[in-house]
DNA sequence: CGGTATTTTGATTTAGCTCAACAGACGTGG
DNA sequence: CCACGTCTGTTGAGCTAAATCAAAATACCG
């Protein structure tokens, strides 16, 4: 019954970048409240960040640290996690390059409200608040810009309160699929594949199921050919009908 | 052992205020975004404002229309519900005078993400999204104070995301008992008034759980003499209690 | 070719949902 | 002011989705 995939294969593979400066220009330039500045501005701006390479596995930031600085990530893909006193995480937001995180509106005596950490190899470009603030001061389309983000990062969340609320899993697990296909997919032989090393229990901490219901799940959906998938990976071959079980009956 | 409360007593009645311009500055002033700005700026942004009063339970837009205004609530209860295709919705937020909703960032041809209703009687400012984006680019404190309180509630919502994901229903009412007190709180000889009309159902879709649940739970905390409550309305006797509850191992 | 972490699968338990009936509270009209 | 009707809240019983506990199987690393 179960045809086993047999290879990893295409693994995700982040190549360590070095943050040269052609290349925090070029993705600072693609930060979306960035876009309207020129290209002298935007020089200038980047002239405020330092760019920091971090391994895989390694925090950033921890939830209830001083807020100090606000973050670009250049390449390689961050998690933001919330997590409780005891172990239990939840997977806020997975990150990739051009994307933003750390309170921008943090004003001093703040503290981070989850911690970070990087699922890949990964370059972050770091900017001190006092120098961000004043940035936004000076550019109105900045700060709208980090206003229309995080509006957009609340009816995410919103959205996501109302699937945990109304949602039984399956249906959250295949609306997640689908997101992440939108965010991270990449064109391969073997369908949509997720550029990105995400265990089961990653999955599972975005549902808020458990590691073995997410995997049951997975299971259901593989026999059903929607998806394939092996140690750290899927890759989705039938987004439509994924899409579809999300918003059925 | 039910030992039955008897009269509804203190109804939270919001008085039919009329918007009257002193009323309507006063709130104003009370916006935390407009802080910053000096009585004759507040004078000129007031007068991009248009008041208007809504009975008790009207919708005062849908989730999915066109995103023209912004709103402040000047006197009355607002809730936010996001709603499924199916009946099923999501009691997102219970706003109260001085808190704003709405969609700040929207541009043109954007929707409304939740539908808005009154719990209360109440009174309302709009302002023509154009005119408050006007006012933030001129005013920066505006547009900071705005991305602020957006963080806020970016923040509260990830919160609630982490209690639906790894909390059992029990500890979620209690916390969100805490939360109603210390926003909506008012002290009264029954302890500290939730001044707000507020169902069984009304709670349960707070935190995401069935009304009976709710029920049964607020019972529960009846009998331990934590809280008394009748038809729409609770007060809370041992908020200490509750709140260690919410947390507990 | 092992060794280890991840994933899968099974068995059992349980929190909370659903369905259903009832009771108390409130408003209203006689 | 009382009787009635309706809406909200309470309580019970059974059911089910999903958690938890426990092995086994597999995938990937070196």
């Amino acid at each position: 019954m179960s045809t086993k995939r047999e290879t990893p294969l295409t693994s995700p593979s982040i190549e360590g970048h070095q943050c040269t400066v052609n290349l925090r220009l070029q993705k600072l330039g693609m930060v979306p409240f960035f876009q309207q500045l020129s290209e002298e501005q935007l020089r200038q701006v980047n002239n405020k960040f330092t760019a920091t390479h971090y391994p895989s596995e390694e925090t950033i930031y921890r939830q209830g640290g001083a807020a100090t600085m606000l973050r670009v990530v250049v390449a390689g893909n961050v998690k933001l996690v919330y997590h409780t006193t005891e172990g239990d995480g939840v997977l806020l937001d997975m990150l990739k390059a051009g994307e933003f995180f750390g309170n921008p509106g943090a004003k001093s005596g703040d503290v981070y409200n989850e911690t970070a950490q990087t699922q890949t190899k990964a370059c972050i470009l770091s900017i001190r608040l006092n120098d961000f603030r004043k940035i936004m001061d000076m550019y109105s389309s900045v700060a709208m810009g980090v206003l229309d983000i995080t509006t957009d990062r609340l009816n995410q969340s919103r959205q996501r309160i109302q699937h945990l609320s109304t949602l039984p899993v399956k249906k959250r697990i295949a609306h997640a699929l689908v997101t992440l296909a939108n965010k991270f997919g990449e064109e391969t032989s073997r369908g949509l594949l997720i550029q990105l090393p995400l265990s089961r229990k990653d999955l599972a901490d975005m549902v808020g199921t458990s590691a073995e219901t997410a995997s049951r799940i997975m299971s259901q959906f593989q026999e059903n050919d929607l998806i394939t998938s092996g140690r750290q990976w899927i890759a989705i071959k039938e987004k439509p009908v994924l899409l579809q079980i999300s918003a059925e009956s």
